[in-house]
DNA sequence: TACTAAATCGACTAATCAGTCTAATGAATT
DNA sequence: AATTCATTAGACTGATTAGTCGATTTAGTA
């Protein structure tokens, strides 16, 4: 990818997520990229192809950093666990994407169509978790809210250790897998 | 309050969820309120006054309606459970509240006074449980996870429910509870 | 070197924005 | 009837917006 397409969407990414689509400029967005107006819509036709570009970008880069590693020889919630850290790892390394997803997931600007292409992924790589969870190790319950709970704990931990940092430690990382997993298991 | 301004918040948290808060013009509220500019200008000096009071307006009508009612002659997950449903109930019931509170939370249109103001009586409702939390029932952590456990699930379950109503009944419910309180139990 | 096409620029435009201003109401009081 | 003042209206304004356009530079190729 060019240098300045890419410095347009780094500098989107921080800008939509502090100041929203709308109170975003593209003057803005371009200036602080270092641009003219003239390049951005050069490689972006719309303001709108931009953020939903900048979606897919984001997205399938947090799943290309998550990719799935899970071991048949290890128990169920040690796989888990593992797929579990690596989210909120990422999340923590890398706020202002996930803050970005968080925000725009459900935002009228991205397509369906773009948010579709992604959502196909994510169930890709829980695929091989779900023979898992079919053997009676955790409550009996259907798919969506399973995995609703799981992506909302995700969240839900990231943005606390966003809030308090200082309590960020180990400690407390395990703790809150702790409350998610029992909250799942039988 | 006054018939049109009270039509004039309405009609902002509609359209604030639905399209942000740079996505509505204030002529675009005034006239689905059917309102002139120069009344909305009237009651609310800016655009960030009128989001202002709307945060307060929408949090205090929230926190009103889920009155606590902890009664001590019954178990500490019971009353857990009645005030959390009680927030779930009324999340469905009223999305556009909650949707509203969720997504401009964190946003700088809502002056750090008007959070506060209303951060404290959310505190206040929690004070009576906290109590029962103190005497071993639920795992050892610190305040701030807990609560942010107890509000994340709350969200998540609104959110849940609003994709998948089809999924809403009172048993999927009660299981969206047990996985809260079976992760927080000890 | 000469030609071509993509990349880059920033001044420009039509539309839209938040907010103003003046005038016209309506209701209450004297 | 005359006066007062809060309420309502919508035309208006200066500023800002997304997006255009033609000129210039750069890079690749023959």
């Amino acid at each position: 990818m060019n240098e300045k397409e890419q410095k347009i969407l780094d500098t989107s990414l921080v800008l939509f997520v502090e100041k929203g689509f709308h109170g975003t400029s593209t003057a803005e967005i371009a200036k602080t990229a270092g641009v003219a107006t003239g390049t951005l819509f050069h490689y972006f036709k719309t303001k709108e192809e931009l953020i939903d570009r900048l979606y897919i970008y984001t997205k399938e880069n947090i799943l290309e950093e998550v990719e799935g590693d899970y071991d048949n020889n290890k128990a169920l919630k040690d796989n888990v666990k593992s797929l579990w850290l690596k989210f909120v790892c990422l999340g923590l390394k890398e706020p202002y994407k996930f803050n970005f997803i968080m925000t725009f997931h459900c935002s009228p600007y991205i397509t369906s169509f773009t948010k579709g292409r992604i959502e196909d992924k994510f169930v890709e790589l829980l695929k091989v978790y779900k023979k898992g969870f079919n053997d009676n190790q955790i409550k009996e319950m259907y798919d969506e809210l399973l995995m609703d709970c799981f992506w909302g704990n995700i969240l839900n931990t990231i943005m606390h250790f966003e809030k308090n940092p200082e309590k960020m430690n180990n400690k407390n990382i395990d703790l809150s897998f702790e409350l998610f997993w029992d909250g799942i298991s039988r």
